[in-house]
DNA sequence: ATTCTGACGTGGG
DNA sequence: CCCCACGCCAGAA
C-alpha cells in the first residue's frame, strides 16, 4: 500500500524472508519497483531497528557479504544469527550464497 | 530551501 | 574475480 513509507515496504518484504535464507538489497529494491535504488533499501534497514520482526541479518549485499554487520549490536552478531539458521559464514562471506539466495520477485 | 550521507548495484577496464 | 566511477533517492541537519 502506498500509504506506508518506503521503509515499511522494505520491512514487509524482509519479514517474508524464509528461515535459513538470505536475499540482497537490490532484489528487494527491484521487487518494490525501486530498481537501482538499492541504497534506499539499506537505508530503510537502518530504520528496521525499530522493528525487531525485520530480520536484517538475512539481508546482505549482492556478493553475499555481511556489509551491515557493523550496524548490529555486536561485532559478529549478524554472523552468529545466520549461523544459527544453518548458514555458513566465513570472513563475513556467506558460503553457497547462490544456493541460499531468496529472490522475492522469483519466489513471490 | 540546499547539502550530505548512506547496511548498494551496475557497467567498464 | 578485482578495482574505479556514477547513479539512485529518501531522510537528517
Amino acid at each position: 500500500m502506498e500509504t506506508e513509507s518506503f521503509f515499511s515496504k522494505v520491512h514487509d518484504v524482509a519479514k517474508l524472508i524464509p528461515y535459513g535464507r538470505v536475499t540482497s538489497y537490490g532484489a528487494i529494491a527491484r521487487y518494490l519497483g525501486a530498481a537501482g535504488s538499492a541504497r534506499m533499501v539499506g537505508w530503510a534497514m537502518n530504520a528496521s531497528h525499530k522493528d525487531p520482526d525485520v530480520p536484517a541479518h538475512r539481508v546482505v549485499n549482492r556478493k553475499g557479504l555481511l556489509t551491515g554487520k557493523h550496524h548490529f549490536a555486536g561485532t559478529n552478531l549478524m554472523q552468529q544469527l545466520l549461523e544459527s539458521e544453518g548458514i555458513v559464514v566465513i570472513d563475513n562471506q556467506i558460503q553457497d550464497f547462490d544456493r541460499l539466495f531468496w529472490d522475492p520477485m522469483k519466489e513471490l
